[in-house]
This record gives structure tokens, C-alpha cells and sequence, in this order.
DNA sequence: GTGAAAGCGCTAACAA
DNA sequence: TTGTTAGCGCTTTCAC
């Protein structure tokens, strides 16, 4: 097309002209057609904009005509709120920022959903940021999110976050701070976790109440507080049952299949090998039954146990008993605390904490 | 302690006044701390908010001197900018609306994963919404994205839409819009996806390259794109190879592990049993392998392959061979060609689709 | 290279 | 019940 006109060099630089000359035309046009806003539709009522204002936000003292006059009106010339001014003058932008490892992780998934479909009932909308497990990241995302003057913000942490001050600065601006499942003991703030003792509690008394004995232990190297609590449970319920407490039936490794596997067996080359094994989570479990069907072993002949109930756990052969990590519930609890923490017209509350009950579900793995 | 205070009704009434007074002068003290602008920078400096805006925002034509000036007593005084004031003069808020059916589907929450990390290195937050499958949720969706100014929104459809109006309004507001792996033939615009035709094509001819003759398929009974694909390609393979397209071996059911296991007992209640099953998804595929097993049959003896790649597909014993839908590369491609969209110097280009190839993972469940 | 000044679209006193 | 007015904190012409 363009080389049909281009007989000559003129020819061409005018084509170029008309080209430009057409493009600023376009561009015209869309900046014309630009956005109806609040001063559009007083004037066209005859009325001033805060009238509109109001009446838009349904504010009292407005007659119930003008009010109707108004809305009719913002229909009628496609009106749409526009949130970010509204945020420069009220000071609350309603959306909150969340932080997570990773959205890829079921658990952080599963919480992210539940807040983001609770908080959307009450007007607010969720900037997600994922620190990926690291600390730098962490802390770049909690001033992102502050420059985004979000209205507060929702966190677990990353497994290297070692110290909490980029967290000081959210409370320092005055906004709520919530943190979830993944704390930290410096950190005064409201929470919402789950009684991990308990759940390792849980875990190692119904392998004992279904008879075993010798029970093994395959967890994380990390120091994370989840996975401390968990073995304390662990170690409680052996003791409360008199069992012996065998430093060469706890294995620390990668928290993975693989994991599990490798840690399995290693765990098999034991003269006196364990009639049980826990996993530090699903997947662990998972490498587990993987090793012990390598031997041909399979569960419950040694019972194996995870948790956080992942998707699959419930439908693999034999199905794994695990310990349900609540996260739906976990991700409501968040929310619901959260806009409680918003509503600051409610008393300073002293730091809440709620602390979630885990879930034993009993299936094959451990079903002697 | 108040108890203490109050011997008498005035000493009652004094401490609450002393009380109230007191609440107010705390109140004050926050107010004061307020929080630092480029005016006080400005004042500070003995310049005008319009030099400390440049050199803030590292524009040309400012002195090096200045610059480092204004910097440094930016940090010192602990200032952080306002995006939204930014926003509001600038018109872009650097926040990209993403709307998918569920962060919970496993798929989707990879995809938001790598499009937050990806958008993260280029300034780009995103403000996550969830349709749950509802196409007025959606519509909603869109509207509250609009509304918060986002640069543009990246979509994949709930398995409710059936019109795409709302997302119209996106372009009508000059700004882009990418829709990824559910798309739908009314919506022209940008998109990426995988090509489904091919992933049902690949699993099927690999299960023929197997030896396996009669092939059935588990699929869903909703009217979507990417499971018709699917479905298409089962088609072509099983013709290509000279095969019985026999409609007995075609189950309509859910998308779900209780739809595999269902539809695959039906299949075996045929007098000429299929030698070979595919399932809509891991999860049918599974519930497949569950069947097979009850009835005491184990693949690959009974061939089974799935779509999706899971989590836990790798793991399952037998490990289950499925088509990997690329959620990882999907979130890359689509985070890539939405910063194309976004910059408008490049020519308005056509709808630009990126179709991604699926992969085939073999594994045990077809490994003759 | 820097300053002055006009908004961006809306809210929220304070008046009337 | 409605209007007037002054910003919110920043960007961005247009001068100088």
C-alpha cells in the first residue's frame, strides 16, 4: 500500500505528513471522548458537585429526587466512580495488601482465595504480593504496598525473615497488620494461626492410639516456628506415652518427595526399623508411601501420616490420614479480624489472636 | 484502677474528662506525625515541589547537585511517595487487574503466580479478583477494576460466560486487555493460550503409539472451548489411526476425581472393555486409577492419561501420564505481551494470540 | 536548570 | 437540603 504511493521521493514525505496529521487526529478524538466525572453531571443537572457526591454515595440529607435525579443521570452518561481521587481526599483507597511466599503453594492459595472472596463482600479489593521466600522481597513489598496507600496489610511470612522491622513501618503509618500461619515472636501484631503443637500432638497420638509404636519423625531443616511446634507436639504425646524418644527416628531433610523418600530410607536401614512414620507434610508423606512401596511395604503395615490435607491426599492408594491445615477457615478468620481491626472505631483491642483447632482426618495410610 | 479513683461522683466526672482530654491529645500527636510530601521536602531545601518531583522521579534537566539533594533529605526525612496522588495527575496507577474463576484451581494460581512475579520487575502490582465461576461476578469484576484506575486487565473466563459485553468497556476505556487459556469467539482482542486441540491429539496418539486400540475419554459435560478442543483432538488421532470412533466410549460427567471413578465403572461394564482412558483432568484421572483399582486392574495394564499436570500426578502410584498445560510459561507470555500492550508507542498492533505447545509427560500409567 | 501555577476527580468542612 | 470552597499530593505545562 504505502510503496503504491511512494512513486517519488515528495510523494512518500507527503504520505509520511498525512500519516502523522491523521494519527494526532485519532489521538484527538480519544482525548475528547474523555471520562464523565461528578462536575459533568452537576452541570448538566444544575446542581453542584457535592450534591452529586452525595448523592452518589447515598449520604443523608439528600431528597430522595435529586438523589434519584443524580443516579438516573450517572447511568445515562455511563458515569464510573473514580476510586483513586476519592482515595487522595478520604485517605482510604479499600484495598488491602497481601502478602504471601508464594501463590503457588496450595496452602497460600487456598488462604488468598477465601480473603480475597470475604473482603470483596465488604467493598475491598486485594493487591497480592509474593515475597517468594525471601526477606528482601518482603520488605520491598511492604513499601510497595504502602506507596500504594493500600488500607492495611495481610502477611505470612518468608521462611528467611528473620527480623520483623519493615513490618514496624505498617503500624507506624497507623494501619492495621495482620499476620497468619507463618509468625514471628518479635512481631506484636494480631494473628491468625493454627495450634501446630496440637496438630503434632494430634498426629503422633492417633498413630499410637492405632497401636504403633516405634514412630519416626521426617521433617524440615528450617527453623521455622510451624515445624518447632509441630515436633513439640510430637515429642509430647511419645512421652505422655511413655515411649521411648529415638534421635535416630527424627530425620531432617528437605520438606518435599523427594524428602520423604530419601528420609524413608534411610529410616528402612535401621536394624530396629519404625512401625510408623510422620511426614512434615503432605508431600514428605507422599515420598514416604513412594519409599516404602519400593520396599514393598504399604501402608498401614507401617502407617504414615502428613499434613495439610492437599488436594491429592484424600485420593492416592492407600489414602494418606493427614492433618487438615484449615485454610478456607483460616482465610476467613483473617478477614473477618481484619475488618474488625479496620473498624477502628472499636477500642485499640490489645493484639488478638486467634488459634485455629487442626483437623485430624483418618483414612487408609494409618487405618490398621 | 478507675474504681480506685472514683470516691465520688465529681472525681468520677473529673477522671473522665481527664480521660477524654487526654484521648484527644494523643490524637493530636498522630495527626501531627503526619506523614512527610515533596512540600516539606521542598520547604526544606529552599526549593519548589516541581524540582523535587523531578528529582525524585530522576527526570532530565536537573542537576546532579540538587538531585542528590533532594534524595538524601527525602530519606532523611522518611518520605514515601503517594502513588495514588501520582496516579491522579499522571493517569496510571501501575496496577494491572488480573480476574481469574478461582486462585484455588492450582492452574490458575500458577499463573497469577508468575504474572505477579514477572509484573513485580517492571513496577506492576496487581489487584487479584475471582470470579468463582460466575459471569455476574465477573461483570462486577471488571466494573471494581475500573474503577480503581488499573492499567489494563488480563482475564480468563468464567465457565459461566456466555457474553462478553463487560470486557468491552475495557477497551472502551483505552486500555488493554489480555484474556489467557479461556477465551471465548465473541471476545476479539489479545490473547494467549495452549493449544488444546493438539494437547487432546498428543494424548491420544501417544496412547495408540503405546498399543493401546480402544481408547475411551472421560470428559466434562460443559460447553468449553478448551475441553471441546480436547476433545477435537481425540478425534483427529483416533481417525488418523484408522480407529473406531465408538460413542459408548465417551463419558459425560464432572471434572473431578468422583467423575473419573463414576465414568470409569461404567466402562467397565461393557462387554468389549477399553483398553486405554483418558481423563478430562488429573483429578478425573486419578479418579480412573481409582476404579481401575478396585477392580483390581492397574495401569498401564489398562492405559490412563490426564491433562493438567498436577502436583501430584508425578507421585501417584503408577505416576500418571498427562499433558502439561505450561501454566508457568503462560503467566511469562501473557505478563510479556500485556507490557507490549500497555507500551502504546508501538503501533496498535492486531490482536496479537501467542498459542503455547502442551508437553507430554509419559509416565508409568501408559508405559506399556 | 528551576519556579509558578493549574489542575487530576473527588470529599468534606462550613455556610446558607 | 444544597452550595461554596479548600484542599488531598502529585505531575506537568509554560515561563524565566
Amino acid at each position: 500500500m504505502v510503496r503504491f504511493f511512494c512513486v517519488s521521493a515528495t510523494a512518500c514525505i507527503k504520505v509520511f505528513i498525512f500519516i502523522y496529521i491523521y494519527k494526532n487526529f485519532l489521538e484527538l478524538l480519544l482525548t475528547v471522548a474523555k471520562k464523565t466525572t461528578i462536575y459533568d453531571i452537576a452541570k448538566e443537572l444544575n446542581i453542584t458537585v457535592s450534591t452529586v457526591s452525595r448523592a452518589l454515595n447515598n449520604i443523608s440529607s439528600i431528597s430522595d429526587s435529586t438523589r434519584e435525579a443524580v443516579v438516573a443521570m450517572a447511568k445515562k452518561m455511563n458515569y464510573r466512580p473514580n476510586k483513586v481521587a476519592s482515595s487522595l481526599t478520604s485517605g482510604k483507597t479499600y484495598i488491602i495488601g497481601v502478602i504471601v511466599p508464594s501463590a503457588q503453594i496450595h496452602f497460600f492459595a487456598t488462604v488468598v482465595h477465601a480473603l480475597e472472596k470475604y473482603l470483596k463482600r465488604f467493598g475491598y479489593s486485594i493487591i497480592l504480593y509474593q515475597s517468594n521466600e525471601s526477606l528482601e522481597s518482603e520488605q520491598r513489598g511492604v513499601d510497595t504496598l504502602l506507596e500504594a496507600q493500600v488500607d492495611g496489610i495481610i502477611a505470612s511470612l518468608s521462611l528467611e525473615t528473620d527480623e520483623v522491622s519493615h513490618f514496624e513501618k505498617v503500624k507506624e503509618e497507623g494501619k492495621p497488620l495482620l499476620i497468619f500461619d507463618r509468625t514471628h515472636d518479635l512481631l506484636r501484631s494480631p494473628s491468625v494461626t493454627i495450634d501446630d503443637e496440637y496438630a503434632g500432638y494430634m498426629a503422633t497420638k492417633h498413630l499410637i492410639d492405632q497401636g504403633y509404636r516405634k514412630i519416626a519423625y521426617i521433617t524440615t531443616t528450617h527453623q521455622i516456628k510451624i515445624f518447632q511446634e509441630r515436633y513439640a507436639g510430637y515429642q509430647r504425646a511419645i512421652k505422655e506415652a511413655k515411649l521411648k524418644l529415638r534421635p535416630e527416628f527424627i530425620i531432617l531433610g528437605d520438606l518435599s518427595v523427594d524428602g520423604g523418600f530419601i528420609g524413608t530410607n534411610q529410616l528402612l536401614q535401621e536394624k530396629d526399623r519404625p512401625d510408623a512414620i510422620i511426614g512434615g507434610d503432605d508431600f514428605v508423606a507422599l515420598g514416604i508411601i513412594k519409599a516404602l512401596h519400593k520396599h514393598e511395604i504399604t501402608p498401614p503395615t507401617i502407617g504414615v501420616i502428613g499434613f495439610a490435607n492437599q488436594s491429592f491426599s484424600e485420593h492416592i492408594i492407600p489414602s494418606l490420614t493427614t492433618i487438615d491445615q484449615q485454610a478456607v477457615q483460616m482465610g476467613n478468620e483473617c478477614a473477618k479480624l481484619f475488618l474488625k481491626l479496620l473498624d477502628k472505631s472499636k477500642a485499640i483491642a490489645p493484639d488478638e489472636q486467634v488459634v485455629l483447632t487442626p483437623l485430624l482426618l483418618e483414612r487408609e495410610s494409618t487405618k490398621k
